[in-house]
DNA sequence: GTACTGATATGCT
DNA sequence: GCATATCAGTACC
């Protein structure tokens, strides 16, 4: 089962909150690699500083913002990262959730293979817990390009989310809400408490 | 472990 | 020209 376009139709700090603990999938070439979300962002656009589509801007590159809910939107940034966002609320409402960060759990292999070119074993220490924590980093280890941008998650069969086991791990988590970061120049909206993360994970970007 | 620096696409002024 | 929803490498506690 996967969330349906309802899922992702609702509010955007509701889907935010949501995704956490839900599994990211990728297929590249008949193979899988699955991560658990555990850290997302908010991006609301009407009112949102940060947001790229602040204000109904539009622009080339947030076309997408403005798309169905449940495709991808992933930019470009700082001229050498990706970031990789889901489209939220309701078509033509520039809203979407950036995932952050996920905890590797099949195909790990891949992803060191794709994030530094070498077999997990062969990590150093700080390789291992670097290997997705971070928007750009995950995007490395997903192999998520802007090729992905627009792509449905409702129905591709290459980049989609799944619903988890209802084991231990997966129910009464903490959801820690805080401030965002790397915004410091969207003076009142670089307070909002539209960061959300599982508490006590280790595979957040920052605690 | 923290502090600093450089890489450079895209959109804004 | 200038700033940014970042990360890796290097230099140092």
């Amino acid at each position: 089962m996967r969330p349906s376009k309802e899922f992702f139709g609702r509010d955007t700090l509701v889907v935010a909150k949501e995704l956490l603990g839900k599994i990211l999938v990728r297929e590249i070439d008949g193979v899988k690699l699955k991560g658990r979300i555990v850290e997302t962002e908010a991006y609301i656009g009407p009112i949102d500083k940060a947001c790229h589509a602040y204000g109904f801007k539009k622009t080339p590159r947030v076309e997408p913002l403005y798309g169905e809910p449940g495709i991808a939107y992933v930019y470009f940034i700082y001229g050498m990262y990706y970031c990789f966002n889901i489209i939220s609320k309701e078509k033509g409402s520039p809203e979407g959730v950036l995932i952050r960060a996920v905890e590797p759990l099949e195909g790990i292999d891949i992803m060191s293979q794709l994030r530094a070119k070498k077999p997990y074993d062969e990590l150093t220490k700080a390789q291992k817990k670097n290997l997705t924590n971070g928007p750009g980093k995950l995007c490395m280890a997903f192999n998520i390009t802007k090729e992905n941008t627009w792509e449905d998650l409702t129905t591709s069969d290459e980049l989609y989310i799944e619903e988890p086991l209802n084991n231990q791990e997966n129910i009464g988590f903490e959801i820690v809400e805080t401030k965002r970061v790397g915004i410091d120049y969207a003076e009142e909206a670089k307070d909002f408490p539209w960061r959300f993360y599982i508490k006590d994970s280790k595979y957040v970007s920052r605690a």
